[in-house]
DNA sequence: GTTATCATGTAACAGGTTACATGATTTT
DNA sequence: AAAATCATGTAACCTGTTACATGATAAC
């Protein structure tokens, strides 16, 4: 139940057709909510026949032509009764953690370098996240909606960092009891 | 990909019929691979007749009676393959950061209260977690099966301390900025 | 005019959720 | 014998992914 959610916010944000919603899921929003163009496209699809958004009249719609949509009333109060319901956090559900519960079992060869190159991967976004808070969230501009957009970047730098924690305690231990400590050099 | 595997971990820790194997994801494995009991059976069958499993013989099969599985030889091979297999990490994927998002556009009444109780939730769920870790990885302990098996509690055990670490000061904010201070007492 | 790219879609499928159905076993 | 619960399963639906199709516009 989240997607259409995440559409209708992006579209209070800015009005957008489906392709430049597409584009920004691959930045801001989908680093919290993913999607793709074709989920984008249904999901519009829905949400225009139920009364929530509308595409503007601007241009005669026909395949291949740009089609940009706003938000009605009705989307507002739909997303505005959402925010306010409780939702429990979800269980966790990820796969490094359950591959490494199989290694336990059936053993791990290239685990090792699995680790690091993931290790790699999160200092990058890290690196992504913390250019993208110097750039939007200077010291001193702080209005409740950029205190709340700002609490949820850092959440993304808090999780990387949790990943990078973890991943390199991980290969500490790892070169510690696995592979004998060996001076590096010839 | 990862529910069938996750099952084959399991069975290859101990052969276990559908509904043993429900209440052991309700618990360790369920941990960072959460599913249904729907769900399982579904993929028992899939694993029974791709060859990865098999009934062990000693009841006759019929509905309501209890089935149990074990691994055979092409399922611990399958296994092993994915173990070995590269995956990148997910992107994010999060209800309340993505709530959060909202709220800056159509407002938050009530948003403090539901960070305090997935605040309180967090807690709960580490000091399981870190029950489970005094019960079964108590110092000394250090064959390679426990140390990965440690690795992935210490993963859930630091994802909870990251949950807690920024809801704690995403509050701290919230009440710094948004009601006035106020000392507590009459 | 051909090629690239912008833009919107369709179709088929896989994975996950919710609701319901039903047989077997144990407890009272 | 009735009720509880153990145990396996079906069906419908929703969400997400992958592959493909096609029209409009801009660049060369």
């Amino acid at each position: 139940m989240s997607l259409p959610h995440a559409i209708l916010t992006a579209l209070l944000e800015k009005p957008s057709s489906g392709l430049e919603l597409t584009r920004r899921f691959d930045r801001s929003i989908g680093y919290f909510w993913s999607s793709t163009h074709q989920q984008i496209y249904r999901e519009l699809g829905k949400l225009e026949e139920a009364g929530q958004i509308r595409a503007l009249p601007s241009t005669q719609p026909a395949r291949g032509r740009k089609k940009e949509y706003e938000v009605l009333p009705a989307g507002r109060e739909a997303l505005a009764a959402w925010v306010a319901l409780p939702e429990d956090p979800k269980q966790i559900r990820d796969p490094l953690l359950l591959r490494m519960r199989a290694a336990a079992v059936v053993g791990a060869p290239g685990l090792t370098a699995e680790l690091r190159r993931h290790l790699v991967l999160h200092e990058k976004q890290l690196a992504e996240y913390l250019a993208i808070e110097r750039r939007d969230f200077p010291p001193g501009r702080d209005s409740e909606e950029d205190r709340l957009r700002h609490l949820v970047l850092r959440g993304g730098i808090d999780l990387e960092n949790f990943w990078i924690g973890w991943l390199t305690r991980a290969l500490a231990q790892d070169s510690g009891q696995v592979t004998p400590a060996r001076p590096s050099g010839p």
